[in-house]
DNA sequence: TTGTAGGCGTTATCAA
DNA sequence: TTGATAACGCCTACAA
């Protein structure tokens, strides 16, 4: 395979001067740079980035961890991330963090080892490492962001959607379909996240309707008792803050012969294939995963190149109506 | 930050000394170990992989070329790879290159310049650069495996679905079911392909009954005129060979008032999330995403260690039944 | 405008 | 069992 030496010595010029040629705009000499041209090209020369990265103390490698890829939630974030990526000649690795023999920690020493020029973080930091791993993190002062939700933490660059408005969309649209008591259906959301939505709702009905919250077990699709529940509420318009559970609601409902829309309308959050394709398809708030994605790339791009950037980026939901509501 | 050389002159020995330590099962002395460990928790030191991935002239990367992540068929059998490479030690990188401005060749290029250590190709090589394409990374000599369905192409290692195997199951489900009148839809499938599955249905059937078969026009998620074109045929079973087509097909012979099971059976291809939310829950073929993944993740690894593979591995799919059937 | 020389952090080949 | 030395391919002062 060759070298920038090959090439080099092929086109009767020193190393550095391909190297220049190859990596900067210092201009070179008309005919030097014909020689360089037609070397690299009888040659076939690749350049080897490994080498670059070493002696420049920098790769193009980001990484996204996530815990699953094959969720569409993640992979939609981690698409828009790889558009962006790659138009910008970053490479991307992707790691699984799931409920494999990796911990967080071994991820960060995995990330040190290979020179990663920036980390994204997709839905982790849900329990008691949070801190910790938060911690090492800042500590070692790599670009990094946290693509998802807002985080209670500063100094760790986020982006996520703005969930007040989500539920205030939310609840606004249920309102304009004439419905009046309403439910939130979430799957152990932590409580700062809940109380978003719920804030959401407040402004959306000036204070007057307080909504019933309830809540999915680990482990479950929906509420025990979900439809008698709502059935006993009187509740005439429910809002999920889980997609596939509100496919699940709208299954349960079916079975119970509630009709959706008339007796109950159904929105859900996000908006991936799943709501396009279910029956009825579901009328959803759009969380814009792909451009979550995109501007954490984008943010992890700012940082690598020493830019300044906005520690926080918050994107603006969307409203999608479908059959449901 | 601490590198071996620092490791060394901490712990009084040579470099190399410490570098064996850590990479080879030679043995040092348990006096010089001792120091050895020590000092590396005392500095804290992280090795540099890519400064080992030049001397070596190899990395732990591998890459996966697909057309889109956010599709789960793609990220089922990612998600695969992942977990087998990452319980190697071996890195993933993801490149998406749907309609984007990456051409395979320049695909290629990257990969060498990045010195990966194989690459999985899922899902593309469908068009006129086919052989070209292929040509290129075969001539290149890297590790390398085609994770899809089997191309007409010797020499390329290959790990696909038995499809004539999915064809004789599904018609052998059909029949089961008491349908005596089937027909494929399928998407462009290019002609090899189809022909699998249809010998499946000639052996299911003894070669009584040919199925009809639809084709899905381009950009369109069904036949025109699907549901009149099922019916003038009498057509009792449908085997649709795309999980959303077959949704499409169900929510088409719903607004039909056509009762699914008994007037007509949907068997869709491919057990993704999808195939289970949709109404009603789809039976299908699964055509074992997720072990295709890991399985060419092994082979990659075994070309990777020059060990010798079997060049082509066959799934057998598997009947899922639900309430479509 | 171009060349020389040194080093990025590691491992391989010797020799001790 | 260990160490000295020389690469791996590239970039970058500094000098010419």
């Amino acid at each position: 395979m060759a070298t920038l030496k090959d090439i080099a010595k092929h086109a009767n010029v020193s190393a550095c001067t391909v190297s220049r040629y190859l990596n900067s705009n210092i201009v070179v000499k008309k005919t030097t740079e014909a020689r360089i041209q037609q070397a690299i090209k009888e040659l076939g020369y690749i350049p080897n980035v490994v080498a670059k990265a070493l002696k420049r103390n920098e790769t193009s490698n980001v990484a996204v961890i996530l815990p699953k890829i094959n969720n569409l939630y993640y992979s939609e974030i981690t698409s828009g991330i790889s558009q962006t990526l790659s138009s910008h000649h970053y490479n991307l690795f992707v790691y699984e963090v799931d409920n494999q023999n990796m911990n967080e920690e071994d991820i960060l020493q995995l990330m040190r080892e290979n020179m990663i020029a920036g980390i994204i973080f997709i839905g982790l930091f849900s329990d008691k490492s949070f801190q910790e791993s938060i911690q090492s993190v800042l500590e070692w002062e790599i670009p990094v962001v946290y693509a998802n939700r807002c985080i209670p933490y500063k100094g760790f660059p986020l982006v996520y959607p703005d969930l007040v408005k989500a539920g205030k969309l939310g609840a606004e649209h249920l309102f304009s379909k004439g419905k009046s008591k309403l439910a939130i259906v979430h799957k152990h959301l932590p409580n700062p996240l809940l109380d978003y939505f719920i804030e959401g709702f407040r402004q959306a009905g000036d204070g007057a309707c307080e909504p019933v919250i309830m809540v999915i077990e680990e482990g479950r699709d929906l509420p025990d008792n979900c439809v008698s529940t709502l059935l006993e509420n009187k509740i005439d318009g429910v809002f999920v803050l889980n997609e596939l559970s509100a496919i699940y609601l709208t299954k349960a409902l079916n079975k119970s012969d509630i009709r959706i829309v008339q007796d109950m309308a159904v929105l859900s959050l996000g908006n991936s294939l799943m709501s396009e394709i279910s029956t009825p398809e579901l009328s959803c708030v759009d969380l814009q995963n792909r451009e979550l994605g995109v501007r954490s790339a984008e943010m992890i791009l700012g940082q690598i190149r020493k830019q300044e950037i906005e520690p926080v980026t918050v994107l603006e939901p969307l409203i999608i109506e479908r059959n449901s509501t």
